[in-house]
DNA sequence: CCGTTACTGGAACGAGCGGTCTAAATATGC
DNA sequence: GCATATTTAGACCGCTCGTTCCAGTAACGG
């Protein structure tokens, strides 16, 4: 497992895709329709690989969500929790309220629908394979502990648990938030959401 | 379409089963299971209905869906909204704080994993049929409307605005707690989140 | 230039899906 | 008891699914 890219002793012929394109572009269609919206020849017409290719290169359909998920754990997750963490001078609780803002500006503002990629598979997509289960597991550990950070920065002189709870609550408001914005729901009650969301965090620190 | 049931000079060979048990098992596994994770092969054999009589009788699987969450929405939806609603002289919080206790109590207690049938639907059942999606929003609406009663014994002197902020945060919270709990969350995290939430609900009104 | 190695396209597979249909069975009204 | 109306059982349909496999092809090392 050392040095897997300079072992690259290449003798036969070269593959004619970029792999990291590809899972960015698998990790697209899991993200906007989930494991069972998306058969495997959405895969192939999507990228343009046959079936041989894709199975040879990165397995069945259970591992090529689990890699798509990593990289948007890796990509999306980590640097949320750390944009989250980061001191860079914000209000942390103007922070609080952008996080809030995602699911209204997904609906509203340019049109992506994909959701929270994380959310979406704790939704739909969990029991089946470990990898995923673990992936969701640390992508919202991740989340709590950066928000724990962004409270702690709000208010210093509170408990660890106080701050732990609150997160907690941000959290589990945010993916509730997120799975209430399948319905399609009007813009004052996504506002609504957040306000109060952000008020009742301060309250509580 | 009046007095339907009068009308039933029925000449033919009568049915062998019960249409309300029928529905009820039916409802059983989509609760479960979800749409997509129950085929209509599952449907006869726990019905004992062969596909000729489970379609003479009740439609297509959307319209089998659609009744099945029909049902619930007038057993269990309705019937909780009606108890948030209710003044029988309990403590408006206590009363939040069992709504808050059904997650852990699925998951901790007697081993329901089937979880909230709105929530799931919510997550992974909309968009399939016009019918569905209102019975969520219908839904939804009737829990929104039962917290802002709920939240209005608990402080009589609180705008209507402020005591829907509450609601729908709580809601909205809910609905996370529900979602969270797919991936078997410490009982330690379920009940903070139920602490916290209460505790910023009393803080908000 | 040759042999090795790997990638490629597409046919094929078995299983399961939702849904239809026909023929037999059965209770009714007259 | 006969005609009628309805339900029943299960074979059957076309389709899509995830996956496998193989013959053909292309690029490398020597």
């Amino acid at each position: 497992m050392t040095n897997v890219t300079q072992n690259k002793a290449k003798r036969g012929r070269p593959a004619l895709f970029d792999p990291e394109k590809v899972i960015e572009t698998v990790a697209d269609l899991f993200w906007a329709r989930g494991f069972d919206g998306v058969s495997v020849s959405d895969i192939t017409s999507a990228t343009g690989l046959s079936k041989s290719s894709l199975y040879n290169s990165f397995g069945d359909k259970d591992s090529l969500f689990v890699q798509a998920l990593s990289r948007y754990h890796r990509d999306t997750v980590e640097a949320g929790a750390a944009w989250l963490a980061a001191d860079d001078g914000t209000d942390p609780m103007e922070t609080l309220d952008q996080l809030f803002s995602g699911p209204a500006n997904d609906l509203y503002g340019q049109q992506d629908a994909r959701g929270c990629f994380l959310c979406n598979t704790s939704a739909d997509g969990l029991g089946r394979s470990p990898d995923v289960d673990t992936l969701v597991g640390d992508g919202f550990a991740a989340l709590e502990a950066g928000l724990v950070t962004l409270f702690g920065r709000y208010a210093p002189n509170v408990s660890h648990d106080t701050l732990q709870g609150a997160a907690r609550l941000a959290l589990t408001t945010y993916v509730g938030l997120r799975i209430r914005s399948r319905a399609k729901p009007s813009r004052a009650e996504l506002d609504s959401v957040r306000i109060t969301t952000v008020r009742a965090v301060q309250a509580l620190l």
